[in-house]
DNA sequence: CCCGGCCGTTCCGTTTACGGAACGATGTCA
DNA sequence: TGACATCGTTCCGTAAACGGAACGGCCGGG
C-alpha cells in the first residue's frame, strides 16, 4: 500500500494493532459495524485502525478495546522492551512473577527458532517447569527423557536435572513457560 | 473540551500518564525542551502531555516513552483500568493476549476465594482451557468430569460443554489461565 | 546592571484523525 | 426475482492534535 515496509519509521506497530483488535473481534464473532457501533467512534475508524493505516489517539483505541473487555495493553505489547532473556536458541521474555506462600513463579513467553537446541544445566531441587506450546512443535524436558508438545498442547517436568528446550519442523515455536521454585 | 466535570467521560487516564511521564522525565533529570527536540515531537505536545490536558496519538506517545527508554505500557498500566473480569467466585485479570497462525491465546491470572464455586457456559467448539494452579487447591472443567489441581499443578479441557471452578480447603486459590480459541 | 541562554507555558496556523454519509458486495426472505 | 438489511470500505468536511514561534520567568557571566 502506501507505504513500502522496508523503512519503517521506528514507532508503534500499526499494522500488529490492527491485527490483534481484528482477531479480537472476530473471535468474539462480532461485526465492524456493531463494535463501532457499541463504541462510539466511526466506522471508518475502526476500518482504518484494523487495517493499520492510522495512527490512533489513546481514547479511540481505549474505545475499542474497553468494547472488547481486553487492556489497552493487550493490543499494543510488542511495543516496546520487556527484560528478554536469550540464550543459544531459546528468547524468553518475563511477564510477570508471582509469589506464593508455598513457591515463587516466573512466567515467560518463548520462543524457539526453528531448528534450534538448547540445554540447560540442573536447577535446584524441587524445581518445576511448565510448558504450553501456542504454535510449532517443541521437544523438551529432561534430556533423557524428553516430552514434545504441538499447538496447544502442554507439558511439565522436574527440572532438577540437566534439560533441553528444542524446535521440531520447519515452524518457529512460541510458548509461555512457567517456572516454579518451591520455598527454600 | 476541558470541562465535563462531575462525571468523568470514561476513557485512558490522561491525568496519570502526564504524571508519569513527567515523573519518568524528572528521574532522568532531563528538561521538558531536551525530551521534546530528541523525540522530534514540539514543546507545546509534551506540555500538553504532561499536564494530562491532551488525547495522545500513539505515535506521539511511543516517541516520548521510546526516548525515556521504557515501553508504552509503561505509561498506561494502571490507566483506565487493568481489565478485570469477576464472576461469581473467580477474578481473572488479562496479562497478555498472543495472536498465532492457528490460533489465539489469553493469559489470565486467576484468583478464586476459599469455598466459593463459578460454572461458566460452553464456548465455541475447539475453545481449550489451561490451568496452572500456584496456591491451595482448584477443581475445575466440565460440570461432569471435574478435575482438582494443587498447588505447582496443572490441568487442561475442552471447554466447549459447561464447566466450573471451585476452591477446595480453606485456602485461596491462585493460578494462571490460558485460554486457547482456535482459528475460525 | 544588562545580556544571552534555557526553562516551561501559551498562542496560532497547519496537518490529520475523527465520524457521518455514500458505496458496492453479500445474505435473507417473501 | 426484487426489496431489504447488514456487511466492510471509501470519500469528505470538521474538530482537534500537531509543531513552530512568541512569551514571561529564572540563572550565570560579563
Amino acid at each position: 500500500m502506501s507505504t513500502s515496509p522496508s523503512t519503517v519509521p521506528p514507532g508503534p506497530d500499526a499494522a500488529g494493532i490492527g491485527r490483534r483488535l481484528r482477531a479480537l473481534r472476530e473471535e468474539r464473532g462480532l461485526s465492524l459495524s456493531l463494535v463501532a457501533r457499541r463504541a462510539g467512534i466511526g466506522k471508518a475508524t475502526l476500518s482504518g485502525l484494523e487495517s493499520g493505516t492510522r495512527n490512533p489517539t489513546l481514547e479511540t483505541l481505549w474505545a475499542v478495546t474497553a468494547q472488547l473487555g481486553v487492556p489497552l495493553t493487550a493490543v499494543i505489547t510488542g511495543a516496546g522492551g520487556g527484560a528478554t532473556v536469550r540464550g543459544t536458541a531459546v528468547a524468553a521474555t518475563l511477564l510477570e512473577v508471582f509469589t506464593e506462600a508455598g513457591a515463587s513463579y516466573e512466567l515467560y513467553r518463548m520462543v524457539v527458532p526453528p531448528g534450534t537446541t538448547q540445554t540447560s544445566p540442573a536447577h535446584h531441587a524441587g524445581v518445576t517447569e511448565h510448558v504450553t506450546v501456542f504454535a510449532g512443535v517443541l521437544r523438551a524436558g529432561p534430556l533423557d527423557a524428553p516430552l514434545v508438545a504441538a499447538a496447544g498442547e502442554h507439558i511439565s517436568w522436574c527440572s532438577d536435572v540437566p534439560h533441553g528446550y528444542a524446535s521440531i519442523g520447519a515452524d518457529e515455536v512460541r510458548a509461555t513457560l512457567l517456572i516454579r521454585y518451591p520455598r527454600g
